[in-house]
DNA sequence: CAGTATCCTACGTGATACTG
DNA sequence: CAGTATCACGTAGGATACTG
């Protein structure tokens, strides 16, 4: 399927991909730490850490202080964070928690949360979700 | 698990089911529209469609001019806009098509392609991923 | 056209045992 | 600790036939 979306989920809409990179985000950088937090068995994990090592999203890193291996996001890692972002805040404005919201995500510096994550134009304004449509470019059109 | 990436990633983290939101952005509203575009088996389509319709992201219309149903995207349905839009950029910008964009994502009035999608801080900084960490709130401490 | 019901298969997942 | 190998299970998915 000839789409981006499909494409992206093709990689991390598999089950738990997305779990492991939010700890990734967190800081998390062992086999061990991910398989406790997540509480995934052990033979998944290691295929997903592969896969996404495979993908450039993560990198393994087998020199370490510790003299066990660890797995680092990379810029395509990192630019997952949107979707992340995204997410946790749908999550949250739409399936909240009784007792208020489970994490800001705040600025580091300022403790300050950030702004709800929004598409914006060229010049700045935000844009609602009818100001927007997509249009096909060279890549569909030429199959 | 009490983590909004998580609660989220419980309903669309479905296979197919964010497929079938991309097309509801783009305009489907048919159940035959919707099986045609995605190649997806009847029954499938059927579980998902009911999914969506009982967590609130779509609305089933019954009433309408052909006199057959259709599904409308609800408030909770167009706030997913934003995750599909960073999926979108995500794979076209690391996932790329040879002969370029497959899609443009563009104001409707201007037909100008919107920006990417990036985390801001309340006055309005652009924020770089290590700017940003999430600390816990209420609805994870008090479990 | 818009589903539902049934069957069958394949794959994803977890549990466990094993290795360096 | 950081995996790999194997097995056993459940379920998601497609195909098909049927219904209003």
């Amino acid at each position: 399927m000839n789409c981006s979306i499909a494409q992206a989920l093709e990689i991390i809409g598999e089950r738990w991909t997305l779990l492991i990179l939010r700890d990734a985000f967190y800081g998390v950088k062992k086999f061990g730490r991910f398989q406790e937090q997540l509480g995934i068995s052990r033979n998944v994990l290691a295929a997903r850490l592969n896969r996404l090592v495979d993908e450039g999203i993560l990198e393994k890193v087998s020199k370490t202080a510790g003299g066990h291996p660890e797995y680092h996001l990379t810029a395509k890692g990192h630019a997952l964070q949107p979707v992340l972002i995204a997410l946790a805040q749908w999550g949250e404005e739409y399936m909240p928690h009784p007792k208020g919201q489970r994490f800001y995500i705040v600025e580091a510096n300022t403790r300050e949360p950030i702004r709800r994550l929004e598409p914006v134009s060229q010049d700045g304004r935000a844009l609602k979700h009818h100001e927007i449509v997509s249009v096909p470019g060279p890549g569909i059109l030429h199959n």
